[in-house]
RNA sequence: GGCGCGUUCGUCUAGCGGCCUAGGACGCUGCCCUCUCAAGGCAGAGAUCACGGGUUCAAAUCCCGUACGCGCCA
């Protein structure tokens, strides 16, 4: 019998959703999507302090735009009831303690009345010797009678998982292999806080074997927890799921992905104008690969094609170049009329939304393949709505040149009339207008763009002079011209 | 400090003992197309596979060390 795949992903709602995390939601989502499994959420609250609402709003937000969908978890914080109960780690205390209570009395578990005095003092004594600084066990082997007086004095403590003292144990890691830790040399955890609450290494345990989760794919960081996790679950008599650890992500300069190289929430990546998909398909890569180098993936070739075993060991560099070319490609991919609708915020911030002029649909085709984010679209179509604004060099080198002025003269004058006003038509009366002066295609050419655009680069011109239409061509070589004294 | 993980073109990676004079992609360079910028097409530069030892007829691939980077223990 072959048990259902779960995953799942469980985010600590202290900031928002990084570029690693959002990695790892999708390799569980694809991982779940793949063995037609279930994908599950569930919120780790358990850092009393730092945890939010307005930080799970965030998470899921971004989970959301990324276009990631899951079978379980989280709504808010108060109809979150589902098959495993609720999804936030501090509405489960109880489940937790009941598995505490059950440890300390099979004699896995013991109280540990150690103050941090004590410990930082253990800590430090272990330093000047040399020695490993792990707790000494010493609250282990207390007496009936010890503890008896503690609890007496009223003595705060926590509660600590026995390790096993002799052998190995082994994390069999669907990404890495086989990784051995010798169990003398892990210490005892701490499960339960002096503060009266589980601590992130045992109320995880507890959440991913009752909510059925079979596989656990999270970052690199927790490999050095998972063995004492193992002996978690089999303390408990439980079987541990199968782990996958992931790679983490650098910056540029080889450290940790930090706010100095950029953007690290995915939040931003939808502001500057990245499409979900590309999320998708460049984070799926970040660590990940087919035998063929396959690059640009539908998502349901991804879907297929993702494999634990195809995951990187090494840590990945986060490429915001191949980010942007990516992005490209999608955007080119686009249909006109689903690009409007994605770049509907991008020109209402930038007041290019509804203003009279060109037609935005044809307008946008005739830039689309230049665009790599959504937010480069204002920039370059603004001057079909807004009035020129000349780039300084473009006016110094082609419009200063000598005779611009009257080529922009000339032809104000010879398309005054001239029918019809479109593409073909106008490109051919152009050319006519170069040969008749004996000019060539630069001088005419390159003053037109700069007089109606104000740059040296554009769409191709001709069509774009027929989208400008005629009374804007013209006001615009004349005012050009003007400029010119 | 202990334990663990990692190391193939600038970057993401393919590679699981012979097909590798190391393949693809981004980026870069040049050419073509051309009214500019892109896009597209073609060509090219770019990796002594971290280093040193083994094993083997044969190693990027297996084993052992070293270095460096990273993580956890705080």
């Amino acid at each position: 019998m072959t048990t259902k795949v779960r995953t799942r992903f469980a985010p600590s709602p202290t900031g928002y959703l990084h570029i690693g995390g959002a990695r790892t939601t999708l390799y569980n989502w694809l991982f779940a999507r793949r063995h037609q499994g279930e994908f599950v959420l569930r919120i780790e609250d358990t850092d009393e302090v730092r945890s939010t609402p307005e930080s799970v709003t965030a998470i899921l937000d971004s989970i959301k735009w990324l276009g990631l969908d899951w079978d379980e978890g989280p709504v808010d914080e108060n109809s979150d009831k589902g098959p495993f109960g609720p999804y936030y780690q501090m509405k489960r205390v109880a489940t937790y303690r009941a598995h505490l209570d059950r440890l300390i009395a099979e004699g896995k578990a013991y109280r540990c009345y150690c103050t941090k005095e004590q410990l930082d003092e253990m800590r430090r004594l272990a330093q000047l010797e040399k020695r490993p600084p792990r707790y000494d066990g010493r609250c282990r082997a207390l007496t009936g009678a010890q503890r008896a007086a503690n609890e007496a004095a009223g003595m705060k403590f926590s509660v600590r998982f026995k390790m096993p003292t002799d052998g190995a144990t082994i994390v069999d890691d669907a990404i890495r292999g086989k990784v051995s830790f010798e169990n003398k040399l892990q210490q005892d955890l701490v499960i339960w806080k002096t503060t009266d609450g589980p601590t992130y290494n045992f109320a995880c345990v507890i959440d991913d074997h009752l909510m059925g989760i079979t596989h656990v794919t999270r970052g690199d960081e927790h490999l050095s927890n998972t063995p004492s996790q193992i002996q978690m679950y089999l303390a408990l008599g439980w079987q541990p799921p199968v782990f996958a650890h992931l790679s983490m992500i650098m910056g540029p300069d080889g450290g940790k992905l930090s706010k100095r190289h950029g953007a690290t929430s995915v939040l931003e990546y939808r502001d500057q104008g990245y499409l979900p998909h590309t999320m998708r398909n460049y984070l799926a890569l970040l660590g990940w690969a087919t035998p063929d180098s396959q690059q640009l993936f539908t998502d349901a070739e991804l879907i297929t094609k993702f494999d634990l075993a195809g995951c990187q060991k090494s840590p990945a560099t986060f490429d915001t170049v191949k980010l942007q070319w990516m992005n490209g490609e999608y955007l080119r991919q686009t249909g006109i009329e689903e690009l409007i609708a994605l770049a509907k915020p991008f020109l209402e911030k930038a007041g290019l939304w509804g203003p009279p002029g060109p037609d935005l649909k044809t307008v946008l085709s005739l830039e689309h393949e230049k665009f790599k984010l959504l937010s480069d679209i204002p920039r370059l179509i603004e001057f079909f709505y807004k009035p020129v604004e000349f780039d300084p060099k473009a006016f110094d080198k082609v419009l200063k040149a000598p005779g611009a002025k009257e080529v922009l003269l000339g032809l104000a004058d010879a398309l005054k009339d001239f029918a019809p006003f479109e593409d073909k038509a106008l490109e051919e009366r152009i050319r006519r207008f170069v040969a008749d002066r004996g000019l060539k295609n630069g001088q005419v050419f390159h003053p037109i763009r700069v007089a109606v655009t104000g740059r040296t680069e554009g769409p191709t011109l001709f069509l774009m002079l027929e989208v400008m239409g005629r009374d804007m061509v013209l006001a615009r070589l004349k005012d050009a011209a003007a400029r010119l004294g």
